[in-house]
DNA sequence: CCCCGTTGAGTTACCCGTAACATTTCGTTA
DNA sequence: TAACGAAATGTTACGGGTAACTCAACGGGG
């Protein structure tokens, strides 16, 4: 059933061109339909093109030299995490409207993970790459550097980044919400998190909200669950651990909402009320926010459209137009209903 | 800066080639460490390597020939639901240890984009497909048939794929939980859930739990929201219509469990008391329902295992090792507490 | 009727690695 | 030390498409 062509028994242009009756050359022109050939050789190899069910190669014409590939690989940790495959989702919907591929790579948030897939990624010969985070091995920094091809770094705003980066000022986010809670009145926060062993986005977070805490007069516990993914359970736990050791806690603010759905639910599971027995605050926004009765007290970032504005840099520094380095999605606090109201201070 | 070497500016092997005063095939038999040199020669060629930066273009070696791409497509309708990313997560992370990577495309429920994709990705030689769903264009079918690579499809467990397919039956899993739901007692029931253009796998579920319903003495009342995506908010609005329509439903199943929350949502806003007025049960059990107080009645489905059984069936095929055709996922009821507890009947 | 410009189509070379085959360089053994 | 086999290295051709160039056919103006 399968014509045995050439040794992958794929069709080729040359036997379009052979059915055809014409140059394999010419052929190569009306399927390219940049003109030099007259109607009637265009139908010819058009019939056989559909006869033959010929599709191009385009591993050979990237190989070939100028064009450019329509792969851009996309770094994300993972996708457990909803935030991510919001982003991955704007990322991939942007880029296939201008007829680019994603080609995915999971780093689960170290960078070994991704300094191995970015060796991977770039023999590919991809037009350009998206990568979340603003830290890198230094080997990968390397490669990225001598790749000549457009990066866009998301997620983590990057005022230097090494090409382009897109995304909001995670320390930024994390003192506002501090500034935020000690606002509402309190003193004694507990914070809820991952460990990771590189610097990331959350701890940058961390940093700014501690900074805003102990500005005003509180101070920040931290408690955090090593070696974990940032989801519902080590949410729970964490909360439990955290309260164990620390019962003068007036309110935790979490790495994400996920971990801080894992927290109401413990307080739910105690019998503590919130937010009359103690403050919840996530970070996220996730649309899961939804399901609760109470509008959770979060930090809202829009993620798909974060993805989007990635591949929009992307696609308009692939068609040289002007592209500012760093484009900043902004956040929005979502004061919800899970922290006691503010009062003046 | 950057080495201008040839038109592309990458290093080629060539060029390590004449840095290490060998020839190029000598230079290429190092880096595939296959043997064939001595262990000085591998030292000169590999210190070029490492001083030139260069990086092997796979995209010349595939194209050469015989090699195999480790590109995989994977087909994924969208990333907005839960379920899907986790699939996408379990194929990409299991393709990594192989090696390979996912090309992705959201294809949005439709077959036309899917058809559209399976072209563009097909031209880019990939050594396998994944692909989300049993359905597919006519046109699609054909290049699929045609481009001699394993394909595996996914979700829809189909018993005549085009090639192998890893999955669950929905119907079967539409029948249980209606089968369950009479059996607690519900006869007038509600289905609130998204149309589509296309048949597919949440279709094939109602259809499933119709019969069942239909075969218990019950009756389904179906609410569709045309045209939305089946998440959260649908599911509120559509439990709003449907109770609208027929005030006297005793039960909601819905598409899956973000629409049942949704429909949690609605049923506390408005007063009514879940299971006591009105049963709610979804369908995927997402790891967010434990952020409910009451466990929500759904259908398990080990979502990360399927992807990677997908995944893992690629590469077995890939290496010919023998593949069943066909592989089961499974799912399993989640009783939970949003339906009135099961009476003998 | 010739010259020349335009259009259509063919030829050649190349991209980068690798298979297949050819050749050189060794170390050994008779 | 000549001869031989194995190891190390080199040479050639190729894959599928395209850029750049060449060539042929055709038609209109002088």
């Amino acid at each position: 059933m399968d014509k045995k062509n050439n040794k992958n028994n794929k069709v080729s242009l040359s036997q379009v061109a052979e059915a055809a009756g014409v140059s394999k050359m010419t052929a190569s022109r009306v399927l390219r339909g940049e003109g030099g050939y007259s109607e009637k050789t265009r139908v010819k190899v058009m019939a056989q093109v559909d006869q033959l069910g010929y599709l191009p190669n385009r591993l050979a014409t990237v190989f070939a030299g100028d064009k450019n590939s329509t792969f851009i690989g996309v770094s994300i940790p993972d996708l457990g995490n909803e935030v991510f495959s919001q982003v991955l989702e704007g990322i991939d919907r942007k880029l296939g409207t201008f007829g680019h591929q994603s080609v995915l790579g999971l780093t689960q948030h170290t960078l070994q993970e991704e300094e191995d897939w970015i060796k991977t990624v770039l023999s590919w010969q991809p037009a350009g790459l998206i990568l979340t985070g603003r830290y890198h091995s230094a080997r990968a920094a390397d490669m990225l550097r001598n790749a000549g091809i457009p990066i866009v770094e998301i997620w983590d705003l990057n005022s230097s980044p090494l090409d382009m980066s897109v995304g909001i000022n995670h320390f930024d986010s994390g003192f506002d919400m501090g500034r935020y809670l000690v606002g509402c009145g309190y003193r004694k926060i507990g914070y809820v998190g991952t460990s990771h062993d590189t610097a990331n986005a959350a701890t940058t977070r961390l940093d700014g909200f501690c900074k805003a805490v102990e500005g005003g007069g509180g101070e920040v516990t931290r408690q955090l669950c090593l070696h974990d993914t940032a989801t519902y359970y080590p949410g729970y736990y964490g909360t439990e651990q955290l309260l164990a050791s620390a019962k003068d806690i007036e309110c935790i603010f979490y790495q994400n909402d996920s971990m801080a759905f894992g927290g109401l639910q413990y307080c739910s599971a105690k019998g503590l009320e919130v937010p009359r027995d103690i403050g919840i605050a996530g970070w996220g926004d996730l649309p899961v926010a939804s399901v609760l009765s109470k509008r959770l007290t979060s930090m809202h970032v829009s993620h798909l459209k974060l993805g989007q504005a990635a591949a929009e840099m992307m696609m308009a520094r692939l068609s040289d137009e002007p592209v500012p380095s760093c484009r900043d999605i902004g956040f929005r606090l979502i004061p919800g209903s899970t922290v006691r109201t503010a009062h003046k201070s």
